[in-house]
DNA sequence: TCGGTATCGCTACCATTGGTAGCGAAACTG
DNA sequence: CAGTTTCGCTACCAATGGTAGCGATACCGA
């Protein structure tokens, strides 16, 4: 994940793979902080690297935070039997890696930056959503809007839970969701 | 809404009615330059006010979106005949507010703001989401936990919807998203 | 009309924070 | 060793939330 793909040797001095201990201080600066309280100082100091040097590799706070989303999220987990388990397993990884400390607030944060700045809005739409959206069109086959309208539903959802409470949703409560969006979508448009 | 219930007489000079200027600058500025491009200094521009008197009466930028969103969403509407029609009547007033201009931006920006400042987030709940939670438990005479469910599954759908496409949910998503919701809700637990 | 009081607008100011520039040192290739 | 690139560091800038203090102004009561 963290090795590039061009396999031509550039000279001078390698970076250093920093990527997760730059990832996993930027989730523990969020949980312990806030997001507003993550300063690009605080969690570089928790990396153990200059602030400069996540410049290099990041364009902006909302591009690190993006990407380390990208980075714990991971692909969606491949098609099982039936549409319905599908669907459920979907939510169920959204709503056990929103529910990590740091993730949530994390993801509260970078969407309510790219409200205000389409770069920003730009690079997580690519890099975060888009992916997604398209492995569920494909192994859905509904038209766009109908997925779009689950992501919606399922990640607001739990994104409005984490961000009012301050806790993920109890299970209980993602059970009751589930359900709730399988009556709806599991049969196809 | 804007008067205090003290009905003394204070010496001095009285205070402007500003609220409703304030609010409608608040609004406009968030719609034209999104929640981060929205200043303390330009709100209060927009608005023909001094930045100093706005924070005489505000305590912070968050307080102050807080009740420009609490003068926006206004009361619930009173309980018409059905269940259904009383949740599908929130919804849409959600669905409402949120669409126009500024209100769903605002709302998302200090609904991310809260997730790391307790202060905010006792403000938020206390003055914009209690009294709904209220009203549609007495209305609805449902335990707590259904009520956050609820209101977490409409108001983020709708807030992600915002966030992410930048436009207010169409029509015909709205209606889905009720039908769906209706149909889990439309019984007690 | 005059004092008392509280607000208004204004300017100046501060601390924090995202982000940048430039430097010498380090690491790797050839 | 020369060339190249990255690293850590310090210093720095612009923007922003928020505050302090000023003279002016509007209202009340005597």
């Amino acid at each position: 994940m963290t090795r590039e793909t061009t396999s031509a040797k550039p000279p001078g001095r390698p970076r250093a793979g920093i990527d997760a201990e730059v990832f996993a201080a930027t989730l523990k600066t969020v949980h312990e902080l806030g997001y507003a309280g993550a300063t690009m100082d605080r969690i570089a100091a928790a990396a153990g690297v200059a602030k400069t040097t996540i410049y290099r590799r990041w364009p902006s706070k909302g591009a690190l935070i993006t990407d380390c989303l990208v980075d714990t999220f991971g692909p969606l987990p491949p098609m099982p039997g039936s549409r319905a388990e599908y669907l459920a397993a979907a939510i169920d990884l959204a709503a056990t890696k929103i529910g990590q400390p740091g993730v949530g607030a994390a993801f509260a944060g970078v969407f309510v930056d790219a409200v205000s700045d389409a770069g920003l809005r730009e690079i997580l739409s690519t890099r975060l959503q888009a992916p997604y959206l398209r492995a569920l069109q494909d192994a859905l086959g509904e038209p766009e809007d109908r997925i779009l309208l689950f992501v919606d539903i399922t990640v607001g959802t739990l994104l409005h839970r984490m961000g009012m409470t301050g806790a993920p949703m109890v299970e209980a409560d993602v059970a009751a969701l589930t359900e709730m969006i399988l009556r709806h979508f599991a049969e196809r448009a």
